[in-house]
RNA sequence: GACCCCAUCGUCUAGCCUGGUCUAGGACAUCGCCCUUUCACGGCGACGACGCCGGUUCAAAUCCGGCUGGGGUCGCCA
């Protein structure tokens, strides 16, 4: 049976269109139960860094978009060479200023593809093309051919910016007998706002997404609907639901323009239905080494902590500003809080200290209790004690439910906490 | 310039192949309402598209042609 196959050049790290392409082809191979070759084009000896093969390698791991062979073309140059020869001997090809030049029997060229439908292009604008250089590398759409017949790939799923090389392609399987796959030309990603995906674009590689706090499997679906439908409203896919799903007759012709807005959604669905475990886990490896204090605190103090913020998070990257609070007492009050503060609720303030100081069990629904009563003795409204008081435990008048978050802080903190108030409100009085 | 690809709400899309069920469905975003101590979540609702012109047909988002618009490729890069 064929295979699909995927391959990249590790001149440049794996971008979000290269990440698609592969996952396309990974979705056709594991739909369609055949192998998956991962083939790096290498053939670059000067452009080509261990360091982005590494970072390809590692960015496709992390997708969960796994391989079953993995080739490299640098180490196959001789099968290249051997090829060249045969050309040449059989005059399909000739040797120039130390290049080998294949000449082409150029004649109308049909694409079976997969995705368009046939194809046709009724003229070559060249009549021959290099295949080896004459520093006696071969040349990408050479190697690519052989490769592809060898590896024995059908379909060649890749990008569309490849449909004006496949002419060429065809003719060259064709000059050494190979049989011509077919083919499956996948639109291209576009730009936030149309245009180029390269020009003023801020994140392209994978492991820049990755660095911003967006998970593996979110990009993976967003990717997914960037080209793809299963043909009903559904959005949400795992990988293995998807493989199962994948019908590359449903991929659109049409290029995508990439949204963050769809992507942040997606992102913050797949944290809210995380279990509080499994996110833990996820926002403990994502802050790793850098912020000792997550991994510092008592592990269930971080699971309560992160309870706060679990629908609130679109990003594993924003707990640490949202969270610090929780970690730090040294927080200064945010300006857009300063309208909150104008109102100096000392007496109301003093009044809550002394009832909650009175509290044995500091739980979410005594903490409650204790300031409803506070507040019907003061004769206010709920929320003009509430804002307050939120700014004093964390600094900002926007977080997390007033309670809830009480219960996590321990009566001590809070109680540290609205006192400093109080005191900043002496302070400016003065 | 040449060759090629594409064309449904702002964006991603369903529908198109096998014309009528489409006064075109869903999602994101936006706006409004509800919930509510803020933010978020959740619920409800609003706004919003078949690029244009012809043709075929009793009937076209769906088929055909042209135009316009967008994209890709024209390297001894891949």
């Amino acid at each position: 049976m064929s295979k699909v196959r995927f391959a990249p050049s590790p001149t440049g790290y794996l971008h979000i269109g290269g990440a698609r392409t592969c996952l396309f082809a990974w979705l056709y191979a594991r739909h369609t139960a055949k192998g998956f070759v991962l083939r790096i084009e290498d053939t670059d000896m000067v452009r080509s860094k261990k360091e982005y093969l590494q970072e390809i390698l590692e960015s496709l791991q992390w997708l969960g978009l796994d391989w079953d062979d993995i080739e490299y073309q640098s180490e196959r140059f001789d099968i290249y060479r051997d090829y060249a020869n045969k050309l040449i001997e059989q005059g399909k090809a000739y040797k120039k200023d130390g290049a080998v030049f294949i000449k082409y029997d150029v004649q109308e060229v049909r694409i079976n593809d997969l995705i368009r439908g046939e194809i046709v292009f009724q003229e070559l604008p060249k009549q021959e093309d290099v295949i080896i250089k004459s520093d006696g590398s071969p040349t990408y759409n050479f190697c690519c051919v052989i490769d592809d017949s060898l590896m024995d790939i059908d379909p060649v799923v890749r990008g569309e910016d490849h449909i004006s090389n496949t002419p060429k392609q065809i003719l060259m399987y064709r000059a050494m007998d190979f049989k011509v796959p077919s083919f499956a030309h996948l639109p291209l990603i576009m730009a936030e706002g149309g245009g180029r995906m390269s020009k003023r674009f801020g994140a392209t590689a994978i492991s820049e997404y990755r660095k911003l706090g967006y998970l593996p499997e979110a990009i993976v679906n967003y990717l997914l609907l960037l080209g793809w439908s299963p043909g009903d409203d559904r959005e949400i896919f795992s990988l293995k639901e998807a493989s199962e799903l994948f019908d590359i007759k449903r991929i659109n012709k049409t290029s995508a323009a990439f949204s963050f807005d769809k992507l942040n959604w997606i992102n913050g669905e797949y944290i809210r239905k995380m279990s509080l475990d499994e996110l833990c886990e996820r926002l403990l490896s994502f802050y790793a080494a850098d912020n000792p204090e997550f991994h510092d605190c008592p592990m269930d103090y971080f699971k309560r902590v992160v309870e706060l913020f679990h629908v609130r998070l679109v990003t594993l990257s924003e707990f640490m500003d949202k969270s610090r609070f929780c970690f730090c007492d040294d927080f200064v009050y945010n300006n857009n809080a300063a309208e909150v503060l104008d109102n100096k609720l000392s007496k109301e303030i003093t009044l809550l200290i002394a009832r909650l100081k009175d509290l044995t069990v500091f739980d979410k629904a005594l903490v409650e209790t204790v300031f409803r009563q506070v507040v019907d003795e003061a004769g206010i409204k709920t929320k003009f004690l509430v804002h307050p008081v939120r700014v004093a435990l964390t600094g900002d008048k926007i977080g997390p439910g007033l309670f809830e978050m009480m219960e996590v802080l321990g009566k001590e903190k809070v109680l540290d906490r609205l006192t400093r108030l109080l005191k900043y409100w002496e302070v400016k009085n003065v």
